[in-house]
DNA sequence: TGCATAATGTTGTCTAGCATACTAAAAGAA
DNA sequence: TTCTTTTAGTATGCTAGACAACATTATGCA
C-alpha cells in the first residue's frame, strides 16, 4: 500500500465524486430518479421557461448530453418542452406541475448524503475545502474553454 | 448567482472530478488511450498476472465494468488474459511487453494536467485537501459496503 | 437583398459506470 | 462423496458523459 500511484490526486478526487454520485443515485433509486435528473429539475425550479442551451451552461455539460436527460425526463412526464414564439430554433423547458413532495424529499436525501459524506470533516475544514474546489473549478473552466477554442 | 443550489458540494466536487477527467482524457486521446484505461495499465504495471477480481478491487469499480475496460485494452493489444493454471475461474492479466514510452508520455501528461489543477492552491492547501479527500473516501468506502451488504 | 456565419437542438458513436442475472468452477459441509 | 454455497468472469441493459456531424433557423455583412 501507499505506493506512489495510490496517492494520485486526480484519481482521489474522482473517487470520491463518484462515491458521492452513487450514493446519491442509491437513494434517489426509490423515486424514480438519478442524481443527474434532480439536479436538472432543481434548476428548473428556478429558472422555468429556459433554453435548452442556456440550462446546459449552467450546468455546464453538453447540449447533447443535456437533450438526452430530457428527453427521459419529458418521457417520465417531469418536464415539457416548448418552441420559443420568436425563434423557432430554441426550445424552452418548463417543469409540469406537481411534483413538488417528491423534490422536497429529494432535497433531504441529498442533504443527507451530503452531510454524510463531509462528516470526517470540521466545519472550518469544510468551508476550506469548498473554497480551494471553487478555485479549481474556475481555473479548470477557464482551461477548457480555452481549450476548445484552440481547436475551432 | 450565488443561489443556494450554486452552492451544492456534492456537484461541485463533481464537476472538479469531470473537468480533470475530460481535461486529461483530451490529453491522452492522440495517445489513443482514455484515462481510465491508462490507470488500469499503471496498476498492472505494478500487479503484472494479477485476477480481474482482484484488480477491480484495488481500482474499486465493479468487476463488470473492468473487465469490458480489458476488452478494449486486450482489443488493442495493451494487455493479454491467462487462465489461471490451478484455477480455471480466474484470468490473470498481464502487460504485453514493450509500449513503455507511451506510458512515460501519459505519466507526464497526467502530472501536467494535475499540476494546471492544482495550481490555485498553495502547497499547504494541496496537503490539506488531499488529507481530507483521504478521510471522506474512506468513510465513503465504508458506508457503501455496509449499503451493498445489507442488501444481501 | 443575398450570402456567409453563427447558434440551437438532435442524432450517432464511443467510453465508463452501476446493477442484475447468469455460467462455470472451486470450496465447504453433511 | 454428494450437495450447497461461494467465487470468477461474462452478458445485458441502463444512465450519463464527451465529441462530431448535421439540419434548421437567425443574424450580420457586403
Amino acid at each position: 500500500m501507499q505506493e506512489d500511484y495510490e496517492k494520485n490526486f486526480g484519481f482521489l478526487i474522482h473517487d470520491v465524486a463518484r462515491l458521492m454520485r452513487t450514493a446519491l443515485d442509491r437513494r434517489m433509486k426509490p423515486l424514480g430518479l438519478t442524481r443527474s435528473q434532480w439536479w436538472v429539475l432543481n434548476h428548473l425550479f428556478f429558472h422555468q421557461g429556459i433554453s435548452q442551451s442556456d440550462l446546459a451552461k449552467i450546468l455546464d455539460i453538453e447540449r447533447a448530453t443535456l437533450g438526452r436527460l430530457l428527453d427521459r425526463l419529458e418521457a417520465k412526464q417531469w418536464v415539457y418542452r416548448q418552441p420559443d414564439k420568436d425563434d423557432r430554433r430554441i426550445n424552452r423547458v418548463y417543469l409540469s406541475e406537481p411534483k413538488g413532495p417528491t423534490m422536497q424529499t429529494m432535497r433531504r436525501e441529498a442533504k443527507r448524503m451530503l452531510d454524510g459524506a463531509l462528516s470526517p470533516l470540521s466545519t472550518a475544514e469544510q468551508r476550506t475545502m469548498f473554497d480551494m474546489l471553487q478555485r479549481m473549478k474556475a481555473d479548470l473552466t477557464d482551461d477548457a474553454a480555452q481549450d476548445k477554442a484552440s481547436v475551432e
